[in-house]
RNA sequence: GGCGCCAUAGCCAAGUGGUAAGGCAGAAGUCUGCAAAACUUUUAUUCCUCAGUUCGAUUCUGAGUGGCGCCU
């Protein structure tokens, strides 16, 4: 079976330099697994590769969306299969890097997306019944529908709510089953998964360090022209750290100083929550972050035998 | 120097003569169509120090220490 190799990690751990280094020595490209860097117009704060950084390897999914589109896990799923098979046809080695554990989770256990159109009226309707009769009422209809399901969905949790209630009025099946055929094909890859650790402190004081980083390379001027070009428009893409805080920054609703802050602390939890998608998956050899890169290039490949 | 107020976890903070709310941070976790999202669990044998009153004090009394405010 042909190999793919994934590698991921918390963000600031050195993904993007192990990466490239990596397809250097492998001939290979790069995909990339991260739900906001596939976005155009964000760059600073997404922390995306520039050309200099790629060294002329090849990345796909950077950049391709415009930040006023919707996009999720099934058109990523789609689009980062695709790049894999346009990779292996020109006989080069695919690695997918990422921080996205819901995306890299699409491919590695690979999990099929139906084509379900998303029904904003129904969304609105529910909404509506929350505001009216209280969440717990649809919880109490979401256990009619799928009990199974609701067995790991809090009464508080409204949108995994919502969203059993939305599957099974679009497709008439419930999550349960939804999710047992959407891995009925099997895993089309040998995906070898890596994923890069180091003492958290040192990694807390690598986001620190880098989110200062990107306030002197100029964030908030990024943030403050797609605001203005865009404005309430930018949707999924506004869910960017370091990017909703910039704009409560620029309504004044805090100090510079505050917005920094809660940049760095929101980076740092994001890393944290990271860490724990990561450690579940079965099959997955650490690196250490501290190491020097061709080291961990070295293991990957022994990895890779 | 005098007078007054305050002192509770890393931070903010409630509270009572009977054995410490809550929020934030931290830690752990969940995750199948917004996921850098959303959600869950968890965190002080101890209330500045010493002495006293009391069956029992973080809570009352006294002294000390520290901080804040006002006055001279």
């Amino acid at each position: 079976m042909q190999k793919v190799v994934v590698i991921c990690g918390p963000t600031a751990s050195g993904k993007t330099a192990l990466s490239i280094e990596l397809a250097k020595r492998i001939n290979g490209e790069i995909v990339s697994a991260d739900s906001m860097q596939i976005y155009d117009e964000m760059n600073i704060g997404t922390a995306k590769p520039d050309q200099e950084e790629m060294q002329g390897i090849k990345h796909y999914l950077i950049g391709n969306i415009k930040p006023t589109n919707r996009y999720s896990v099934s058109e990523f799923k789609k689009d980062a299969i695709s790049a894999i098979k346009e990779i292996i046809s020109k006989e080069k080695m695919p690695i997918v890097v990422g921080g996205t554990g819901l995306y890299v989770n699409s491919l590695v256990y690979g999990i099929d997306y139906p084509e379900i159109q998303t029904n904003l009226e129904y969304r609105k309707e529910l909404e509506k019944i929350v505001e009216e009769k209280g969440l717990q009422y649809l919880f109490e209809k979401a256990v009619e529908i799928d009990k199974e399901a609701m067995k790991n969905i809090s009464p508080n949790d409204k949108k995994r709510i919502l969203r059993v209630l939305e599957i099974y009025k679009e497709t008439g099946k419930t999550k349960t089953e939804l999710e047992r055929e959407s891995r009925k094909n099997g895993i089309p890859y040998d995906y070898k998964i890596f994923a890069i650790n180091m003492p958290r402190e040192i990694l807390y004081d690598r986001i620190n360090r880098r989110v200062d980083i990107m306030i002197e390379k100029g964030l908030i001027d990024e943030v403050s022209s797609l605001y203005e070009k865009y404005g309430e428009s930018l949707l999924t893409s506004m869910q960017a750290i370091g990017y909703k805080e910039v704009v409560e920054f620029l309504k004044g609703n805090c100090t510079k100083e505050e917005m920094i802050e809660k940049i760095k602390m929101e980076t740092r939890r994001y890393a944290k929550r990271q860490l724990t998608w990561f450690r579940k998956i079965e099959n997955i050899q650490w690196l250490d972050g501290l190491n020097d890169i061709q080291n961990n290039v070295n293991i990957i490949l022994e990895g890779l035998q």
